[in-house]
Formats: C-alpha cells, sequence, structure tokens
DNA sequence: TGGAATGATTAGGA
DNA sequence: TCCTAATCATTCCA
C-alpha cells in the first residue's frame, strides 16, 4: 500500500506545475554578471595571473599618456602589489564561496534524500532545489565582483591620480623651450617634427611640450607685458649666438629655399630666423626679432648682458642693432626678388592650414603690440616680413 | 605659509 | 586632431 500510495503522489506531483517551473530555470547569463566577469578579466583580476597586473598597469599609464618619469617603473610595482592584493583577496573570497556553496548544496541534497523515504522527491525537485542555492549563491558571488571591480576601480583612479603629480622641467628644457617659442613668437606653433626634436632635446614627451607650446601661448597672450623682457632676453641670446658663431652667413645668407633651412631644426644656432631662412614653420622675421634693439635699452637687467659676454647694454644693443640693419636688407631683398618669402611660404613647407590658420589668430591678438616699438626713431625698426 | 609659477587636464570649437 | 581657454593640482620661493 505505502509504495503505491508513494508511487501517485509522485505522478501527481509530476503533473503539477514542478515541470512548469522546472522549464522556467532556464535562464539566460546575467548580463550585469558577464560584464564583471569582462571587467575583472581586462583588469587582470580573473583569469589567469601570468601578466594580469602588469598590462593593466600598461593599461593605465598608456591611457595617462604621460611621460616616462624615473618614479613610473616605482608607481608601476606600486600599482601591481595593489592589484595582486585584490587578486588575492577576490580569489580566496571566491574559493570560500565555492566550498560554501557545495557544502550547503550537499548538505540539502542530504536532507532530501532523508525526506525522500519518507515522502516524495523526484530527481527534478532534488535540480531544482540546487540550481536555487546556485542563484542565491551567485548573488553573493555578485556582489563580491562588485566590490572587487570597485576596488580597482579606486585603485586606478588613486594611481592616475599620483601620476598627475607633476615635476618642473629642467632648466635647459624650459631654455630651449623658450628660444623656440621666441625665435618662433610670429608663429609658436611647431611642427610635429619640430616638437619630436624639441622633446628629445629636453627629454621630455611631445605632449609635454604639445601642453607647454599650448600653455606659454595662452599666458604670453594673457600678458605679454610681463613676458617682454624674457621675450627681449631671448631675442638677444638668439642673436648673439648666430652673430657670434655665424658671421659668415649673416654677410651672405643660405636662401630660403636653400638645403638645411627648412628640413632641421637647429636650436643651437637658431639662424633660421634671422638669416632669413624660415624655420620648420616656415618662420620670418618674427616681433621678437623685431623688438630686438628697439627695447634692449633700459629693460635689461645688467647680468643678463654680462651672461653674453657684454660689458654694456649699449654694446649688446649695438652688436644687435647692426646685425638686425643687415637683417632688414636681406629681407627686403628676399621678399622683392623671385623664390623669396612669398614663394617659401607659399610652399608651405610646414605650415599646415591648420597652422596658418592659427598663425592669424595669433597675430592677430599678439603681433601689433609686441612689434610696436614704444621708442621710433632710427633703433626703430618694422621688419615685420613674415606678413 | 601664501601667492606665483607651471605642468596637466578638460570642454568646446573648427 | 589640434587648438584655445579655463581650471586644477602641484611645486617653488620670498
Amino acid at each position: 500500500m505505502k509504495p503505491a500510495l508513494f508511487s501517485v503522489l509522485c505522478e501527481i506531483k509530476e503533473k503539477t506545475g514542478l515541470s512548469i517551473r522546472s522549464s522556467q530555470e532556464e535562464e539566460p547569463v546575467d548580463p550585469q554578471l558577464m560584464r564583471l566577469d569582462n571587467m575583472l578579466l581586462a583588469e587582470g583580476v580573473a583569469g589567469p595571473e601570468k601578466g594580469g597586473g602588469s598590462a593593466a598597469a600598461a593599461a593605465a599609464a598608456a591611457a595617462s599618456g604621460g611621460g616616462v618619469s624615473p618614479d613610473n617603473s616605482i608607481e608601476h610595482s606600486d600599482y601591481r602589489s595593489k592589484l595582486a592584493q585584490i587578486r588575492h583577496i577576490y580569489h580566496s573570497e571566491l574559493e570560500k564561496y565555492e566550498q560554501a556553496c557545495n557544502e550547503f548544496t550537499t548538505h540539502v541534497m542530504n536532507l532530501l534524500r532523508e525526506q525522500s523515504r519518507t515522502r516524495p522527491v523526484a530527481p527534478k525537485e532534488m535540480e531544482r532545489m540546487v540550481s536555487i542555492i546556485h542563484r542565491k549563491f551567485s548573488a553573493i558571488q555578485m556582489q563580491l565582483k562588485q566590490s572587487t571591480c570597485e576596488a580597482v576601480m579606486i585603485l586606478r583612479s588613486r594611481f592616475l591620480d599620483a601620476r598627475r603629480k607633476r615635476r618642473n622641467f629642467s632648466k635647459q628644457a624650459t631654455e630651449v623651450l623658450n628660444e623656440y617659442f621666441y625665435s618662433h613668437l610670429s608663429n609658436p606653433y611647431p611642427s610635429e617634427e619640430a616638437k619630436e626634436e624639441l622633446a628629445k632635446k629636453c627629454g621630455i614627451t611631445v605632449s609635454q611640450v604639445s601642453n607647454w607650446f599650448g600653455n606659454k601661448r595662452i599666458r604670453y597672450k594673457k600678458n605679454i607685458g610681463k613676458f617682454q623682457e624674457e621675450a627681449n632676453i631671448y631675442a638677444v641670446k638668439t642673436a648673439v649666438s648666430v652673430t657670434q658663431g655665424g658671421h659668415s652667413r649673416t654677410s651672405s645668407p643660405t636662401p630660403p629655399s636653400s638645403a638645411g633651412s627648412g628640413g632641421s631644426f637647429n636650436l643651437s644656432g637658431s639662424g633660421d630666423m634671422f638669416l632669413g631662412m624660415p624655420g620648420l614653420n616656415g618662420d620670418s622675421y618674427s616681433a621678437s626679432q623685431v623688438r630686438c634693439p628697439i627695447s634692449l635699452s633700459g629693460t635689461f637687467p645688467n647680468s643678463s648682458f654680462s651672461s653674453l659676454g657684454y660689458k654694456t647694454s649699449s654694446e649688446a644693443s649695438f652688436h644687435c642693432f647692426t646685425f638686425l640693419c643687415c637683417l632688414q636688407v636681406e629681407s627686403l631683398r628676399h621678399s622683392m626678388g623671385p623664390g623669396g618669402y612669398g614663394d617659401n611660404l607659399g610652399g608651405g613647407q610646414m605650415y599646415s592650414p591648420r597652422e596658418m590658420r592659427a598663425n592669424g589668430g595669433w597675430q592677430e591678438a599678439v603681433t601689433p603690440s609686441s612689434v610696436t616699438s614704444p621708442t621710433e626713431g632710427p633703433g626703430s625698426v618694422h621688419s615685420d616680413t613674415s606678413n
């Protein structure tokens, strides 16, 4: 009687909702769980340990776009160790979770088996019970994954924040950048090649060079007066370096189209601008170059002259002025003759359309005030032939 | 220690 | 993609 009753009960159970419910249990994989899994995999927390942390660190470094600083390796190792810590905690928690899940499932299965002696427990019912337990545990697993992801994100943001810490460029680097800036004041938009050259010379990245020029342009434009003295110093420096090292070139300047004028960027010589040889940007005489002899007297600290090898400011002024007179003649010669500056700029050696646009905007805002001399007279030179 | 200087980041535009 | 302009965050210096 008992077995017969048992089998009938089983049959009834089969026919009722149980079968329906079991079909409903075939749920698709949770998309959120998938996202978390993917993220943990990408961050190197889940999946194979090999290269995970370093790959993520490298990715973070690449994302920041910063240069290679000596501290980078320290920061990377710090990031890696923290990530490894998170990974370790995650895996140990995951292990605990799996263990608990298995233990609980076994426990419930045992209970059901025991109960099956007194009431009908179908295999499907057992399966259903197991899946319910697994679902409950997967919710916990999701929480674990979520908090792990959060931890990684926090670590990452901290790592990137730390990378924001800046170091001032070396004096020499700033000097090089300023030299370029003031010698190309009419168009302070270095080409890609010039940026690379500057970056190499300064020991910084190209993007840092771009940042520097971006900041410099803005700050110069905002406060031209403040930068006037600096501009003068660099103009004289450049003039001196050219006159002292290249008088022969001054007396017989290389035509703008000649080899070497546009192709290579020579910072130390900086002859590009003064010798009627456009630099990489096709620059000719810029505002700063023209301004040089105008505001020399009175505005220069004596130290800047002595450091350049002059005894007095008037000596430097004279030297510079004489030089610019030669320049002026050359300028006229080039602008009138075929293959002069017009040709050169038209050829657009290093001018990109963007640069031309930007240049226009720059000159509109900057050139008038910087070219205008406060002291009109014999020493006053208006030779902005770059326009 | 506060303000200036400066490198980096971000949003929006062309 | 590069630029400007604004802003942030850090470093430097009197």
